[in-house]
DNA sequence: AGCCAATCTTGACAACGATCAGATTATCCC
DNA sequence: GGGATAATCTGATCGTTGTCAAGATTGGCT
């Protein structure tokens, strides 16, 4: 079952791996709370030497990179399926809200790497404006009455949902919070409550700059 | 001026280390850009042994501690300054979280220990809530017609407006939002534009948790 | 078969966080 | 004042990390 200590038969050759580092870097994320990751550590969990890496990534951040994309594509496939879930109609980008804090919490040292890694970038991963969850927050408030053709207000929405979501999913573990949230009888409320608040389902297009 | 480099005439005890070591390590922070500070180069830049400041701190995060409390305090210093300016009445809210998002993306690096020192005690230091800029928050949503006797409404603003605001400041600086802040010309408009979508000026107390 | 390039290992280097014994100095008690 | 005691700083050292260069091993192409 683990795929490296075989001690035996292990051809000096590892067939692919690219994929075997980043999977057991994953496992180390998963496992290890929110420490930083060490490169001769994932090495070590695929079962090769600490320069072995370096023949497939340039650089240890190149690593965590693929790590990220990983990690966002997980963040789509999880909001698309909470979406598909809550047809309720009406507060879908709630719904889409919860989901992300949701993940973040529940992959938080993954979810650290993503945004780290973006922010090192200055950018966010193109995938997720093309086919990502960006892409699905844009469709949401195109369904929820947002007019598409405003591009500017459209974006403006989006933008300022997804600054939403990232800051309640950063904010949300911390313990000065917990009674608040257990008067609102738990998270999924408490969220509900903070987005409802930011009044992220009734987004207008506030073009008016002054 | 430098008041580690007279290489003479260094009395064995430095007077006040602990200080010394603080303001260096801000001063690494501003010219270092978002890099993870090193101990001993904190050390180096206040003129002592790489051992020294562990009869100051027990950590390396202990020393970060010391360097987000300062950042904290100067976060209030700015927003309280900001909020003496722009004496307009109505959004003194927005007035708040633009000055949280400026300062974030003038002192990046300090704001990440910030930030980071925060999430890894899961708590958030205790001076903002009694006399910090989450006081500051709280007091201008009291001002700005909210009833102070609902406490969980108003903590409840409070942090939606903490979570946007610390969400803004973190996504601000990505390069697909140029456009959008060229075209509501300038960052003050587009910060204004993103806080107007999140309705952060006009909270009610939604406390009816389904 | 034979060669080339890709892949993996070994060994090394500098830098880091952390600890410990010892040097140096301040402080306090008599 | 003088000497003990605690605080502070240095030096050396350990284990770990990121990264690189040189050599071993192997797959694929001719």
């Amino acid at each position: 079952m683990e795929q490296a200590q075989l001690t035996e038969a292990r051809p000096y050759h590892h067939g692919d791996l690219r994929r075997a580092l980043v999977d057991a870097g994953r496992r180390l994320l998963e496992v290890e709370g929110g420490a930083s990751i060490s490169l001769r550590a994932v090495a070590r969990e695929a079962g090769v030497s600490p320069a072995a890496p370096y023949h497939h990534f340039r650089d240890k951040s190149e690593l965590l990179d693929a790590l990220a994309i990983e990690g966002w594509d997980q963040l789509a496939v999880q909001m698309r399926a909470a979406l598909a879930e809550a047809a309720t109609g009406r507060d879908r980008l709630v719904t889409l809200g919860v989901a992300y804090v949701q993940f973040a919490k529940m992959n938080p040292a993954i979810y650290r790497v993503m945004f780290d890694c973006s922010q090192s970038h200055e950018s966010m991963p193109e995938k997720l404006r093309d086919e990502g969850a960006y892409r699905l927050v844009c469709d949401t408030l195109v369904e929820s009455g947002i007019d598409p053709r405003d591009e500017v207000g459209l974006e403006l929405a989006a933008v300022a949902i997804w600054c939403a979501a990232h800051g309640v999913a950063e904010m949300v573990g911390f313990k000065e919070f917990a009674p608040l949230q257990a008067h609102l009888g738990g998270e999924a409320a408490f969220l509900q409550a903070i987005f409802s608040q930011l009044d992220l389902f009734r987004p207008r297009s506030a073009v008016t700059a002054s």
